[in-house]
DNA sequence: ATCAAAATGGAATATTTATTCCATAGCCCG
DNA sequence: CGGGCTATGGAATAAATATTCCATTTTGAT
């Protein structure tokens, strides 16, 4: 690194500025200092150099040429603009979204307060409810499938496609049926094949149909619901229950998919990634 | 000091607590730490000892003894209870995966257990960092629209589906752009619509594309993103910045998706849904 | 493909910071 | 007024932390 930056900024939004107009221009380690940083720009103050260069998947000394190409002398320099601007606004969640609830039910920041409660409380019964059992199962069924097929329409559009996005990242072989153009794909069930099936109440026909005939097939079927005794637990090898909590007659989807993934990283993993 | 407690405080409030139980009982220079310390509280987290105890105007063994007396092992320790609570516990993920990794290649369970943990803390720091007035001026734009054209491909994909189907529920003109076919559908965009887009880091050269014609052509775009000066941002009339934890190469989408809520339920409710 | 320049990671070192220890000073009770 | 106790300050030591340096790898240009 050549060319300088030989003042280093005096305080908090002239560093952000100069964060920004970096963006972009740096090596590949040093790209990453800065999007760490700029997302936990509040940590610097109250960390070490090597808390934040872990945090930022660097060693130490990435992130000391770092602080050198924003103009500091060294990491204690800029952290001293930190530290002396340092005041500790409301750290706490519970206070803060008081806040946001407060001052009018309609404005979107109250909508927020609600939605965020809402996948809180969805992911901390998900801990408690979750069937090991099951979810063991699961993985070893979608393990030891030769394609994994994902079906979730509505409502369960949005998982099942993370899913797809998640596998392929994984190069686990996994095909989308999304419906478009009416389609369907059902012919590509095949023996030694497992579906992944997602639906909640009102249950989707095209997803219990799917389901059914995949049973008949002699596939695997995992599913992915909200009851117990629903229609599509009924149907499948190893059922997966999310207590997602509604809010009004929307979703978080925070805790299904959380589960969605785990599962997937669990079969990634023992596929052998 | 006679009187040991041996357990340190292990919140905030307890601190104070402890601290104000012993006020008047300590000898002078305690005395003189402890009031110090009651009217500088937040300075814990990012001052040294020394700093402190010229503060307070003591040597610094005092306020070494001050901090033994109450509960804590050392100053250190003592500081650790202030920063932690500022941002609980380093996330550190990278590290936490390669454990995972290297420790049985994570049961399903464990894995899970790390997913809903991103997701809490993603939604407690979207709490603490969301920008109100972006918020509210991202609802003007989009309750104005007469069409509201979504995208989000790859990761982001979920996210613009799920908003699809929220806005098709509340009967809100929407399109949702999902480049099935290769077709790109930029030729309606027409003036007075506006464009959502979503995208994270790697940004998706397609999303950033289609913001741009849509700036061009003079629509409002408001942006959902992760981080304020990427590329996406940029081009914005109204940016969100969603401050999502990752795992590993996986994001839990949690933050991300009760900010879509949140965003599609106000600008329905505007609409006079 | 080859070379020069730039970037990188890790180990060695320097610096800062926390902590302990103990000789001395101050206090209280007789 | 003295003896026993506690509190105190500062110097010595230990620990944590930042910083530099350089051998190696990667990148980019030709």
């Amino acid at each position: 690194m050549d060319v300088k930056t030989p003042t280093p900024p005096a305080t908090v939004d002239e560093f952000r500025d100069r964060l920004a107009a970096l963006a972009d221009s740096l090596p590949r380690r040093l790209q990453q200092c800065a999007d760490f940083i700029a997302a936990n720009t509040d940590r610097i103050a109250v960390s070490t150099v090597a808390e934040l260069a872990a945090g930022a998947d660097v060693p130490p000394s990435a992130l000391m040429r770092f602080c050198q190409i924003l103009g500091f002398s060294g990491f204690s320099d800029m952290q001293r603009l930190f530290r002396e601007a340092w005041s500790p606004g409301p750290p706490d969640y519970s206070t803060r979204l008081r806040n946001l609830k407060a001052g009018g039910a309609g404005r979107p920041a109250a909508l927020l307060a609600e939605f965020v409660e809402a996948g809180r409380l969805s992911l901390e019964s998900l801990t408690k409810s979750v069937d090991e059992a099951a979810l063991d199962r699961a993985v070893g069924l979608l393990a030891g499938a030769g394609m994994i097929h994902l079906v979730g329409l509505r409502r369960a559009f949005p998982v099942a496609s993370y899913l797809a996005y998640v596998f392929e990242k994984m190069q686990v072989p996994a095909l989308l049926h999304d419906g478009v153009g009416k389609l369907d794909h059902r012919f590509a069930l095949r023996p030694g094949d497992a579906l992944l099936a997602i639906t909640f109440a009102p249950y989707s026909p095209e997803t219990l149909a799917l389901a059914q005939d995949a049973r008949e097939r002699g596939l695997a079927v995992v599913a992915l619901t909200d009851q117990a005794g629903g229609p599509l637990a009924r149907l499948a090898s190893a059922a997966l229950v999310v207590p997602e909590v509604d809010f009004g007659a929307f979703r978080s989807l925070s805790a299904t998919i959380a589960l969605a993934l785990a599962l997937a990283v669990a079969v990634g993993s023992a596929r052998g990634g």
